[in-house]
RNA sequence: GGAAGGGUGGCAGAGUGGUCGAAUGCACCGGUCUUGAAAACCGGCAAGGCGCAAGCCUUCGAGGGUUCGAAUCCCUCCCCUUCCGCCA
């Protein structure tokens, strides 16, 4: 949720900046909600003073054993007006609240200006593709030529955009998973943490996916309310802190999470619909830092580097790009993402998107911490994958293909396969 | 799924129709004392909203109801604890 009072007091300026990310603002729209809210609160207000007052003189006069018929009779005229007027208000107030609530994060000065994709900005490579002396085959051929990675299995069991994977590939999965979980543990200072893969309205409201984007999510209907699965390890790990005033000396918080992630890819239809890059389930080691306000942007560089690290120590060839104000999530103030390299698409391709959201997810969360003055005050949140799990398989499998439809293993990830090399085709 | 008991300030915990935004303790902040610290003592200390301010309003799990007036009474729901059942 983007500060009210900023929008209050420089309500012109806020508009010129969230309209660079092409999404319109209405100031006449505020303004009016804002007028109407104004004025029935003050009535509102004027009125609910007048009643309580009036109780109290009730209250006393009854103490006093006076008959009190008129001034009940009196009560009767201000709670009618009332009644009325606190109904308006609510409605107003939840008017201008479901405005708020779709309003996207303000983007920080640092961000591009730009309208989509092709205005994102480098930032830096690192690690030069490799140069094939064969025709290079994508994740797909690879993974099914092994005879352990099978879509058609996927849609039969769910449906399309599942996979199921088998035998050293699926341990080549597992095994990626935990050696990210292990160096953001022991290297980075992450503390581990298993979290609800299901949540409720309100941890997806608070990182921001509802209202607006209940279209992504896969809904666990409920009695009365609904349940949500979880489309990234963000959502109930960044809700710890929800409603809470966090002691000041714990701050940063800094935790690592794998989990499924759970995405309807609802208006998405016909993109990447061959191979792993974009399923209804996959898995992401996520890592998410509370932070106080003032350190939020350098740990967004130093998350950043976080994620890097896992490319680097896979040798996977990848690029940094800041996102423009036309690409970030409605939620983040500044995002950068990771992009790998994959041979067979000749193409860098998102991996890892590392986002501070500022106090936008606090606000909506209460999330606060106990400044130097004594006094709670929002904290700043970031995320960032470290990396995606998926992708990461399908990355190996192309830059570390063989010839013969092998797989070698990098050595980072060795120790998770018994020492194994090398990925063959494996009996039936 | 069944039974019982609970959800109150950062924490613990009083409060069963009016002067309760809420005792008390802990924590925290300021002061006295002390070479310094601790202890002791004194004072302060919930959050959010509106307002230039004085101040006003809201909030005792959530929502509804009764009442002139609700933390307190009634209804529905959610959550927690204990016991029983079932179960990875």
């Amino acid at each position: 949720m983007i500060d009210v009072q900023l929008l209050r007091t420089q309500l012109d300026e806020v508009a010129a900046r969230l309209a660079t990310r092409g999404v319109p603002f209405d100031t006449d729209g505020f303004r009016a909600l804002e007028i109407e809210r104004k004025a029935i609160q003050t009535r509102t207000q004027e009125l609910q003073s007048a009643r309580n007052a009036h109780a109290k003189k009730v209250g006393q006069a009854k103490a006093r054993g006076e008959d009190t018929t008129v001034l009940v009779a009196e009560a009767g005229g201000i709670n009618r007006e009332l009644g009325e007027l606190e109904a308006r208000l609510a409605d107003a107030q939840r008017q201008l609240n479901d405005f708020l609530a779709g309003v996207p994060n303000l983007p920080h000065a640092s961000v591009p200006v730009g309208k989509g994709e092709a205005d994102n900005v480098e930032q830096r490579r690192c690690g030069a593709p490799r140069e094939f002396e064969f025709a290079a085959k994508d994740h797909v051929d690879l993974g099914e030529g092994l005879g352990q990675l099978d879509f058609a299995l996927g849609s039969k069991i769910a449906g399309s955009r599942f996979v199921v994977m088998r035998g050293a590939l699926a341990r080549l999965h597992r095994g990626i998973a935990q050696f990210m979980l292990d160096l953001h543990s022991t290297e980075h200072g992450y503390t581990e943490v298993y979290a609800p893969y299901i949540v409720n309205a309100d941890s997806m409201y608070g990182t921001g996916q509802l209202p607006k984007f209940e279209q992504d999510l896969f809904i666990v209907p409920r009695s009365e309310e609904k349940w949500y699965l979880i489309p990234t390890a963000e959502v109930p790990v960044t809700n710890i802190v929800r409603d809470t005033i966090v002691p000041g000396e714990s701050l940063p918080l800094k935790f690592v999470c794998h989990t499924p992630c759970f995405r309807s890819e609802a208006g998405s239809y016909g993109k990447d619909t061959r191979g792993m890059i974009r399923q209804h389930q996959f898995d992401k080691v996520e890592l998410v830092q509370v932070v106080r306000p003032d350190a939020s942007y350098d740990a967004l560089e130093a998350l950043t580097a976080h994620a890097e690290t896992v490319l680097q120590k896979l040798d996977l060839p990848y690029r940094v790009m800041a996102l423009c104000t036309g690409d970030i999530g409605a939620a983040s103030a500044k995002t950068y993402d990771l992009e790998v390299w994959l041979p067979a698409q000749k193409a860098y391709r998102e991996i890892s998107s590392c986002s501070n959201f500022e106090a936008y997810q606090a606000r909506r969360m209460q999330a606060r911490f106990r400044n130097a003055r004594g006094k709670p005050e929002l904290v700043h949140t970031l995320n960032g994958s470290g990396l995606a799990v998926g992708r990461t398989l399908v990355a190996i499998l192309e830059n570390y293909q063989n010839a013969d439809g092998s797989v070698t293993i990098p050595g980072a990830l060795r120790p998770y396969m018994r020492g194994q090399e090398r990925i063959e085709k494996e009996a039936a």
